[in-house]
DNA sequence: AATCTACATTATAATAATTCTAAACTGTTG
DNA sequence: CAACAGTTTAGAATTATTATAATGTAGATT
């Protein structure tokens, strides 16, 4: 499996030096078969474990930002109390299990293309993206009015 | 067009009491013809220009919980920094505009039915919601490894 | 290899959104 | 109107995120 050189190699091409806090997070976030969610929280906790040393809340958030700014993580609204991110980044769509909180990716064959009959004058679509919110129970929706 | 006695009945129906603080903010949700979106902070602002005496920020969060929990206000998760809350609560689309940050309702025929493929055992589908981003120019995505 | 320099990291402070708290206030019920 | 439960309020507390300023370090230069 793709090791630490690689990441250094990848981290220079993207003119970002490769300090071991950028190496490190990149061996957690994209040396794996499937992509993933997480929170600038869980990713600190899954750095601390990994590492002996510390790293600064500050650095996980700048390199993070790094990462979306170059297009290799994509930070995902679904909860709007803390910033969810995705190394998935492509246009891709979701279940939302409303119980668990959990975010599941859709592939590609689970959601037929959708279809947009709207356009907007001197604007292109630059995403499709769909939510699927799941639970066990359901609520209705009513009008005020 | 409806008035404040309207607001006043509909919330004692809601079991929630009828202060002058949630009948202003019902006339100011509820009483238009158009649904719309807005951050707490619009609508702090909004009552503090309609009303002489301050309302604090407090009651606003309380108050759009609440007509939140009983169904009548909608949060939207577009932007993770802020909350914006819907007076439509319909399940419905939306455009984004990321040059202005702008939200825009689709109407139902806007967008084509979503066709779901996946079912997720045991899980209810609670919505169905699309978000399409728009801008003027185009930047495209790539893959780390 | 020592030095230099621009960029990174760090701890901490600052900011911003939201929630909590405890006291004062106010609809509602009797 | 008295009493109670639900509300409002100001301000403190909490949480997520960003800014700051000092220190550290990768990579080029000597």
């Amino acid at each position: 499996m793709a090791k630490n050189c690689n990441f250094i190699e990848k981290l220079r091409e993207l003119g970002l030096r490769p300090t071991k806090q950028r190496v490190k997070m990149c061996e957690l976030l994209f040396n794996r078969e499937k992509t993933f969610h997480f929170t600038i929280n869980d990713l600190v906790k899954m750095i601390s474990e990994e590492m002996n040393e510390k790293i600064s809340l500050a650095t996980v958030y700048n390199t993070v930002h790094a990462f979306e700014k170059k297009g290799y993580l994509k930070e995902i609204s679904i909860k709007s109390d803390k910033s969810y991110f995705d190394t998935n980044t492509s246009v891709h769509h979701h279940f939302y299990d409303e119980d668990t909180n959990e975010l599941i990716d859709c592939d590609e064959n689970d959601i037929d293309p959708v279809n947009i009959k709207k356009n907007i004058t001197g604007k292109k679509i630059n995403s499709v993206e769909v939510l699927v919110k799941v639970a066990s129970d359901n609520q209705n929706q009513k009008k005020f009015n």
